[in-house]
DNA sequence: TAATGATTACGATGTATTTCGTAAGCAAAG
DNA sequence: CTTTGCTTACGAAATACATCGTAATCATTA
């Protein structure tokens, strides 16, 4: 009986997103969060929630009218979660491909690309 | 009106990785080795394997009676979609973030480290 | 008190995804 | 030729997801 993370929805994740930037909000606050960038309905966004209540992806507190929702899972295991699944889904297990792939990719600054080396010359020390 | 890449589906990720180690494979050959993984009935492959075809995620030689099938989008490109996808949704758009994360909770060996280093090094340089 | 407005609850719809059963075709074996 | 076995085609069912309309609730205000 492990705390069985369910695998969040494309939704769910930007509600997540929301909550995870916030802190503790309602439907109103996550629903005008996510009108900048989607185009949904407020009852849309309170039924998501609602699932993801069921879920256990969220908490909240009922005890005022206004239900105030929290995030029930951990921003850096869920990141976790996906990662490792991209991984294993897209890249043979090897976290050094994916990375390869994602420099190459993307265009990180001087200072970024600084941070990982030095992240990985403290690894290579051996921690 | 480009080909635009229509994003695959969970199963239909693991079909393609399938083709894309083995090159050309039949319907029979893909469902063997998703069955190492995965339990699900040969008719399931197949439907699955159609509907990729329909939506050219695939191509196929009907020629003979068994159909011969080739994945018809780029392993690369198709890693990019998803890394990117997930680096949006889930870092906030920042890939060094992500980087440093994974090389936290992934053991590479002190050769994948280097390899990293020298890629890097190669971006700082300017390429 | 009655109307207004915001909120939650609930149910329904539409589409996508996954799965499989059954039929039909065809080739090899008996 | 007939049976057996593998193959594709097709359709149906089950589940999941995203979306929204409507009703019920409750507090505020007119």
């Amino acid at each position: 009986m492990k705390n069985k993370i369910s695998k969040p929805t494309e939704s769910e994740l930007e509600i997540l997103a929301v909550l995870w930037k916030e802190g503790k909000a309602s439907v109103r606050t996550v629903h005008e969060e996510l009108s900048k960038t989607k185009d949904c309905g407020y009852t849309t966004t309170l039924k998501l929630m609602q699932i993801m209540f069921e879920k256990k992806l969220v908490t909240r507190d009922s005890s005022s009218k206004i239900h105030i929702y929290e995030a029930a899972v951990n921003k850096e295991k869920t990141q976790k979660l996906f990662v490792n699944k991209m991984i294993q889904n897209l890249f043979s297990g090897s976290s050094s491909q994916m990375i390869l792939q994602t420099l190459g990719n993307h265009t990180a600054s001087k200072q970024e690309l600084g941070e990982i080396e030095a992240y990985i010359a403290k690894l290579k020390a051996g921690h």
